[in-house]
DNA sequence: TTGTATGCGTTATCAT
DNA sequence: ATGATAACGCATACAA
């Protein structure tokens, strides 16, 4: 357990070698380095092993600018994201970040906050920095400007079934997902569920309303507009929008949020009212965020294999990467039952 | 509004054109664009304004590779934090986000998950990414490395003091934010308080028991080792922990947590142990994460303006950069009454 | 298999 | 003030 080259102080160590110093002292040119580096051809064991301690002992690290340069790789990728600090895609920032961290790639993470023209902005700037591929999780983008970047370098992307290629489709489960929930709800009785909603413009939110239209139909249940609201996938939209459905007098039983978030301020919002959960009002989240485990009571939830998500994204941009054919098993949504639901009465 | 140059495809004009291009387009030599670009010295204005007509023309956008390769700038900053999901720091990424993106720079954020060699094999990372500096949230490493590391760039640490050259530290109000919970609790009359500390080596952690203590000593009470217990700063942890004081039979009638992930799980412990909150004991978190406003009931926390102080640090760092000196007024941390916390009986 | 020569796009050092 | 020209560190087409 030495440092590699006591010689050498910290600072000198850390960036001073080039591919040019560990040729020197391999006894070798530098395009053979440069092979081994890359697998790019084969050489003799003997002319390896030197290139390898010349490496060790010099503590050599490619530097990643000239590679770019030299027309070769970044290897980094950029991710498009809405929200740095978004309760429900950082686990899958988490996710991309640990494949491709053992890939040796790092991600440049950005922000589009939900507005197609900043998407687009992120985006360019991405391709300035000429990152290997992009990731882009969800967002408002159309499948056109996709494709367009497809022809530029590899594309992976959440939230929608895509068929080109140099690029790959992940989608999140929110269709059964919310199917799932309104089948627990209805198991236990319930007739009137009302569903709040996120932004329709998200796909997200949009595939929801569908599962829960459609299993309610399933179901031989009728669709009621009026239980219905549109919120933001907020704790304060919850809130309102559960205030909203109360003051409409219209009545229901249970309750399905489209995310976690906005069912705790339903939640919330029931409470004040002096209804209690579950006891007079079943609730049921979706996207079982970490503290959803610990809330007042513990909530029923829709869990999406987010990290997995990140994970799979990431691993399928390696594979698009090297040129290789991504396929890939579906995630399912899971239902975790806790304590804000229970039989309906009477 | 149209496109800067309808005879290109979107694609060539994405990057394309390089800085020999505007120079012939502009009639001049690329080291006069060159010094365009930077303000590295005067030009005639004629020569500057067909650079700039040519650069627009050609949607010129300078190679980042080839300038860091120059010797130049990345136009990038490294960001050192622990997890890239964390609902506490998350805040801060976004400020350094925004900061750093109307400066033109990106971050590059790597996770060093707590473990001191995690966090220095991401460190190199970064250099040898040739990032413009270094942003450490917080984090276990030693002083010495990041005074090391200031002799290759600037560095900006949250959470320490720090009075070295190229270095700007940002301390979080943990030890105050800590007091105003204490005080708040006595001042309502609680007497008996426990506290549920994170782990002991996080900084945070350890300054806001030195708050703890050092404001029951100004109040003139007791500090009893017995109401102090070490948890890990989640939900699960804060869980543990009441559920011990529980049943150690110790009595106490308010409780601190030291964050409110902790909170919330001690909330639901006592819940489930039959006591009310704020009925029987009165409770305060740490950090006022979006979510406790939501809670049932609404958290009492205390506030810290994570997002100011990354953008705060961002804009340190830009002036590091610079090679401007950096001051800044302190955080303040604040605590946000909400209905945790009551009057102690008798 | 291995070495040589060039080029990647920009900045920096000289001249002029 | 401005223009050649040489790095920067690596990959690669071309030779050998």
């Amino acid at each position: 357990m030495r440092s590699p080259n006591p010689d050498l102080s910290a600072s000198e160590r850390s960036q001073k070698s080039t591919l040019g110093h560990v040729a020197k002292r391999a006894g070798v040119s530098p395009s053979t380095v440069s092979r081994i580096l890359n697998g790019t051809a084969k050489v003799s064991a003997a002319k390896q092993a030197a290139v390898e301690e010349a490496i060790a002992a010099l503590n050599f690290r490619p530097n990643p600018a000239a590679r770019s340069l030299a027309g070769g790789r970044t290897m980094s990728v950029g991710v498009l994201t809405q929200f740095i600090d978004s309760p429900f895609y950082g686990e899958a920032l988490r996710g991309i970040e640990d494949v491709l961290h053992v890939n040796h790639y790092v991600p440049l993470f950005v922000s589009g906050h939900w507005k197609v023209n900043e998407e687009e902005e992120r985006l360019t700037l991405l391709q300035e920095r000429k990152v290997d591929g992009i990731i882009v999780l969800t967002g408002k983008l159309s499948d056109d400007v996709l494709e367009e970047m497809s022809h530029q370098l590899p594309v992976v992307v959440t939230g929608r079934h895509i068929q080109i290629p140099n690029t790959h489709g992940i989608v999140f489960d929110d269709f059964r997902g919310a199917k799932l929930a309104v089948r627990h709800l209805i198991g236990l009785g319930h007739q009137r569920i009302a569903y709040i909603s996120g932004p329709l413009d998200h796909v997200d939110a949009a595939q929801r309303l569908e599962g829960y239209k459609d299993e309610l139909q399933a179901q031989g249940l009728p669709f009621d507009p009026g239980l219905v609201i549109e919120s933001d996938f907020q704790e304060s939209g919850g809130y309102k929008a559960m205030n909203s459905l109360l003051a409409s007098r219209i009545s229901f039983s249970g309750v399905f949020a489209a995310n976690d978030q906005m069912a705790y301020g339903a939640r919330l919002a029931l409470s004040r009212a002096g209804f209690r959960v579950p006891e007079d009002i079943s609730l049921v989240g979706f996207d079982d965020l970490p503290h959803s485990a610990f809330t007042l009571p513990p909530l029923t939830s829709v869990r999406q294999q987010v990290y997995e998500i990140g994970a799979m994204a990431a691993t399928a941009m390696m594979s698009l990467i090297k040129g290789e054919m991504v396929t890939q098993p579906p995630v399912e949504a899971e239902l975790i039952v806790r304590e804000s639901t229970r039989r309906a009465l009477r």
